[in-house]
DNA sequence: TCAATACTTAAGTCAATGCTACAGTATCAG
DNA sequence: CTGATACTGTAGCATTGACTTAAGTATTGA
């Protein structure tokens, strides 16, 4: 447990911003499945189904295993927790106000607007 | 406090997908800052940045208002809320065994591999 | 052994993205 | 009033991304 050098978390914003790859991180979360699993339920072929999954796991957020000729994913836990603690430690530093944004305007000029 | 109508947080996770915009978001964390000193170290133009900006405020994860000549930007925390809340609910169900893969297969065929 | 099942891989297409350049538009300081 | 500052907006362009179709390769059940 000594570093995560964790395949730079970008991959896992980036895999995680396709609604699709979602969909299929939403239903490993219920517990693992085949890839014919998850793609029935959605609107694409097998075939692109497979390449998401690539993602998801050159990502870290998901793993599979072949067993004869079923593949069955699952998810990592861990590669989640990376991408909820980048939010959490960015949430830290201002998040005491309200409205920081008002409150850093009022107290340089008070009373301007635009937008 | 009634109902986030959230700008479905597809928005949110797709405008972190980009290394330049989550940089952004890094800034903005220590504060809030104008339009010039959030593009001061990207190696990218104004422009850019500028178009950078707008997706993040189209997701919900900055907000701006314009005094003078100068666009102050701030964190929006709730949305990053949103986002943070997402993964920690896709991770509660199954998250309790220490590698769920194994376990599910070991559970139905004992000793087979393939990756 | 043979057909069906469950993926896998490789092209190829088409739209969405991330930039840059360039041309403004409002302030602001002198 | 003028030149600098701080953006803003629009094209244009080179990639990247999400799919599909088509052609396999193992496995499995009859």
């Amino acid at each position: 447990m000594l570093q995560y050098q964790p395949v730079p978390l970008d991959l896992a914003f980036q895999a995680l911003a396709d609604p699709g790859r979602r969909a299929m991180v939403e239903r490993l979360s219920l517990g693992p499945a085949s890839v014919s699993e998850l793609a029935q339920p959605l609107p694409m072929t097998l075939s692109a189904v497979v390449q998401h999954l690539k993602i998801l796991e050159a990502a870290g957020l998901v793993k599979s295993r072949k067993v004869g000729r079923v593949r069955t994913c699952a998810l990592e836990v861990e590669a989640m927790s990376q991408v909820e603690r980048w939010i959490a430690e960015r949430k830290r530093f201002w998040s005491q106000q309200y409205d920081q944004l008002e409150a850093y305007l009022a107290q340089t000029a008070p009373e301007e607007n635009d937008r």
